[in-house]
DNA sequence: ATATTTTTTGCTACCGGTAGCAAACGTGCA
DNA sequence: TGCACGTTTGCTACCGGTAGCAAAAAATAT
């Protein structure tokens, strides 16, 4: 059965069309009289506006697409739990766009462009800052966000945790704990503006002791990924001769280390090998790992970016402060 | 700066409007000449069509609405990611709908179906089928799927993990390790559908062995609500009269109430306490956890979802057929 | 060269709404 | 009873495409 439309709503309510407009329409001008009928008229054939109508004529849609790449990262779910709740909470809806191997950056922006959204978020994915200079998408397209991720990208603000700031927090307590042998383990190398947690982290220590930063680097962002980075370290390197304290980018790296160090080296965390995570993923929370990390404070982050969207707050790259969580790993 | 529109690129071709839509639509009747001119013109003007318009005129907006309620699961991120992968790969968007206390069901049906979306899919979220029948939201709206969950209700096909064949090898798998006392931890209470798996555990127990089952439940499916159900049931019981192995309706209650029985209460998992757990979340497959648990066939679900919401499959319910995982915990 | 067929192009009508103007209506007041 | 005024209703034009028919142009046959 095809769905009913204003026109016939009108005709079954004996009005025109406007009128019936007019009924779902808050705030218009109408008899209760005849928004009564309408409302019943309407009722009875199981109608209600089409959206995209209205998108098409008012040239607003209220969706806001959302681009992910890297769904190993536990983290991302309840970050998007907040980022979808408080998008509907003002009437936005959310489209999700697996960024991948067959569906990069270009597609989906191009694509959500087409679909007129109201905004595109870049939700911590990882791309090289020409993919979007170069094509000039800005052009009358949507605005574009950067969430939890640096952005160096002129008219792409980004919403972010302070990095440098949080690096130091991290930095002076593992000082304070006596480490004096620091590594660092990398995601996906290949991103210059990505690394900026890598980079602080290493001037830290440098600038505090003197000491090299250890550096290796996991092939993706996932567990397994930080498992195989850190089983190659240890393999390579004689005991005496290892970091202390490893600093993972993520926690999802931080677990795979963990994981191996424990069970494939027998190495006690943290009296042998210390770990700190970044994130504060669910898992750091458990006995099981007790992950010392570094959380984002995600409610900001997506409030000011929500305000940003609906033009409540200049859109400018913003920085926000985190927290330490200190737990048994470091 | 406004979009360019076809009109546009009409007049800057030389051309009418129609010919710039034939441009730009596959196969169409258009000469080599005049279409190189009008891509050229739409170039220079950055043209690219409005998507909304299409959808509009044609009735379809190739976007599905997906219904997530459960983000405390983390085996939710990597099957929201095949899913929207594998959309994706069909030309379809996803539309990720929340479902809480501020945004529920009827809520999202119903805003989904006014912006026309193709199809509906219920990703593993809890109703009480009364809610879907109540509203008759199928008239002319947008078929609807529940999928990664039973469904008892007309015209809504599930696609789902054979329950029963679940339990049945899971229960053989305890019965030849020799556990005899069996318990059961279930998420949110309210759902009659939902519990499919507790009913057929309890009934493998009862007539494999003539036991009862013990059963316990958490508020939500969270590791937090999971942990609170374990710590309730192992200080109300004394360590002779427990149970000797627990079977948590998903992974996250497993590993709250693994953590809860080796930290809190010192009990050696499997040796005191067995644990399994469903669904094969990341964290289940770590040293420090080593959880047995039940793995739904992801792939095949997908799959057979987006078969029915193209047509290309009978819209029916289907049941997949998993696998156990084994490993330290039971 | 003309007639016929095929391909290409342009056209009207339509998808289901919104914006804002103009006519119709009802009411209060002289 | 007539006029001014505010409210309600209906109207045209538009948002940016699609469908499918008719006219024009190009290709082929006679």
């Amino acid at each position: 059965m095809k769905r009913a439309t204003a026109q016939n709503v009108a005709m079954e309510a004996g009005v025109s069309k406007w009128t019936v407009i007019r009924a779902f329409t808050p705030g218009a001008s109408i008899t209760e009289a005849s928004k009564a009928k309408v409302l019943e008229a309407a009722e009875r054939l199981n109608y209600r506006p089409n959206l995209l109508a209205r998108s098409l004529a008012t040239n607003s849609t209220h969706q806001v697409a959302v681009l992910v790449d890297d769904f190993a990262n536990p983290h991302k779910l309840p970050f998007l739990e907040k980022l979808t709740a408080s998008l509907q909470a003002e009437g936005l809806v959310t489209m999700l766009i697996n960024i991948n191997q067959h569906y990069n950056h270009v597609h989906a922006i191009l694509n959500a462009d087409q679909r007129q959204v109201d905004a595109i978020v870049l939700f911590g994915t990882a791309f090289r800052d020409e993919m979007l200079t170069d094509h000039k998408l800005g052009r009358g397209g949507p605005p574009m966000f950067v969430l939890a991720r640096d952005s160096q990208i002129e008219g792409v603000p980004a919403i972010s945790c302070d990095a440098v700031v949080a690096i130091a927090e991290i930095g002076k307590h593992l000082l304070e704990r006596g480490y004096r042998r620091p590594g660092f383990m990398a995601g996906a190398r290949t991103l210059s503006t990505a690394l900026g947690r890598r980079r602080n982290f290493k001037e830290f220590w440098r600038t505090a002791l003197g000491v090299e930063l250890v550096e290796m680097s996991a092939e993706r962002y996932s567990a397994e990924a930080g498992a195989q980075a850190a089983r190659d370290y240890l393999s390579k390197v004689a005991p005496d001769d290892r970091i202390d304290v490893l600093m993972c980018e993520n926690d999802a790296l931080a677990f795979g280390a963990m994981d191996v160090a424990r069970s494939e080296f027998g190495l006690r965390v943290p009296d042998d090998l210390a770990i700190v995570g970044f994130d504060n993923a669910a898992p750091a929370a458990s006995p099981a790992y007790g992950l010392t990390t570094y959380e984002q404070p995600t409610d900001q982050m997506v409030k000011a970016a929500i305000d940003m969207i609906l033009e409540r707050a200049p859109r400018e790259t913003v920085n926000f402060k985190g927290e330490l969580v200190v737990r048994d790993s470091a």
